[in-house]
DNA sequence: TGATGATAGATGTAAATGCATCTAATATCG
DNA sequence: CGATATTAGATGCATTTACATCTATCATCA
């Protein structure tokens, strides 16, 4: 918990520091980016990311109001809507990953060989 | 960062599911009860739990307003306080520790090995 | 000593979160 | 079919958090 706590710490002030938006945001584009056609129910990516939710809703607002994805619905089902990430969201998912990658480097790559991390991930995998 | 999502989760579900307050409350209470005179400054707070300084001053005030804490002036530096624990915080540690002990027993003690548990601390240290 | 800078902690305001609940649509089952 | 339950997602409201800044005190040093 405490390691988290730095690692992620030290990781949105690099994001800040260079005028980026918040880990959260990143983790639903990169969710949208990589999926089959760019796009994903809700809930999916709520299942995807952790995110609860209510706060899924609001940060998709978010997104959407600042145009790196947008709405539609979802035909199959009056209730569902497709999110769907804009050019200027794939834009912004790689510009934010310049800086993530090197801030993962900095702050966690250098400080693990490659064995330790997969032990690492390898214990962690069991809560999940 | 998935893992202590789904274990705090987990666990402040059991937290709340007993009418106990987060967590947060848990770790200030504890590092005051675990103090030599039951009592720290807050920046010592701050340090031992990684809270940010404004988010801990407002939980000090929240401690102190359900008896759990009181503040008291520090002599040797006008600008200083006490965080001091009250007989009604130290029970309430307790009372939440029961909760909070077989929580991690369930959640996470079930799932690894003591030399795994181990593995994992003392690779995860290298952040702090 | 007196000016300047640093430190401890508090706080106003804006944004995000948690909780409960709502709406609309679909599923289930007598 | 119709009543009831369930699901997807949105939202009102209270609490908490983040950011910036403030006050008061202490430290430093010319």
């Amino acid at each position: 918990m405490r390691a988290r706590e730095r690692l992620l710490a030290a990781i949105e002030a690099d994001l800040k520091a260079t005028a980026m938006p918040p880990l959260a945001w990143y983790d639903v584009l990169w969710e949208l980016a990589r999926s089959q056609d760019g796009m994903l129910r809700p809930y999916e990516i709520e299942e995807r990311t952790l995110l609860a939710q209510y706060n899924l809703s609001r940060l998709i607002d978010r997104l959407e109001k600042e145009g790196l994805v947008r709405r539609e619905n979802f035909a199959e089902d009056g209730r569902g809507r497709w999110v769907v990430i804009t050019d200027a969201g794939r834009k912004l998912r790689e510009r934010i990953w310049t800086v993530y990658a090197r801030s993962i480097e900095t702050h966690i790559g250098c400080k693990l060989a490659e064995n330790e991390a997969k032990a690492i991930t390898g214990l962690l995998d069991r809560f999940l």
